[in-house]
DNA sequence: TTCGATACGCACCAAAAGGAGAGTGTTGCA
DNA sequence: TGCAACACTCTCCTTTTGGTGCGTATCGAA
């Protein structure tokens, strides 16, 4: 898993120098975490996964409390990170659907670990926050 | 994984009338993600995960490219959701170290996928981004 | 003739995220 | 005397995030 990092540690313990290749990789890495580890983007790809080809409208629907504005710029990162393809029908009324990639659906499938854990664990969390408080306080 | 959902939209099948008490764990579910699903808490839940115990100086090294100020908030904020133990030794100049907790070691695993994600498709998001802006500018 | 339907774009604004740099408190060491 | 060490906190500032509301195109229906 983090075989970057590893290596990267391997190579400063060698030179002290970190090729600019490897940093390169990481920053990428870390740019793409940082992208996609975004509440709306995961909130999305969840509603595509379940429901399949979604239409603009119908999409923030299901995702809920999502304005039009996110909803916009979130589909359009994604269709610009290949995680979802847009297909615009021209007729009148305009019709658009958004369908999830290979790409996309391999990343659903790796944030489901996350959703177990907030579905499991939502309880120890809230635990966890009042018992804190309650340090702070008392 | 998505029970909470179905469980939702079975109800509202029925009555059109969605019980407060799912909708508050729905929201709770969803805060719970909102928080974790960002990019500093994954970058310190990894950074804590791979070196065990961390001191403050320490793990902002480790991360990197991370303010004190951020790093604060962040091992704060994991600390009141009970990711991580904040210890203080009351020793001069001051100690302070921090260790992931059961849920905070669980959430790393669960993210984990994500990592493997990243490094593995990062060329390929890469590739979808050229592939966009050529698409948009010719 | 005007309204509604759809998928936005745009302008304006408030709030939050985040960075830079200076300050703090105590002790041991030079 | 004065600096270094650590883990912060505080202030000031810029950038990003996100919300609201209005405008737009076109056609069919009322």
């Amino acid at each position: 898993m983090h075989a970057i990092r590893e290596a990267m540690a391997a190579m400063h313990r060698r030179s002290e120098e970190i090729p600019p290749v490897s940093k390169a990789v990481e920053s990428l890495v870390r740019q793409v975490i940082a992208q996609v580890a975004d509440k709306w983007t995961m909130l999305v790809l969840e509603a595509l996964e379940e429901h399949g080809t979604l239409r603009f409208t119908e999409c923030g629907r299901i995702v809920g409390g999502i304005s039009q504005k996110m909803l916009t710029k979130t589909l359009r990162e994604m269709e610009r990170d290949g995680l979802v393809v847009r297909t615009v029908h021209p007729v009148i009324p305009p019709h658009v659907d958004y369908t999830l990639t290979e790409l996309g659906r391999e990343l659903s499938a790796a944030f489901c670990g996350v959703w177990t854990w907030a579905e499991t664990y939502h309880a120890e969390v809230s635990a966890a926050r009042r018992a804190f408080r309650e340090r702070e306080e008392g």
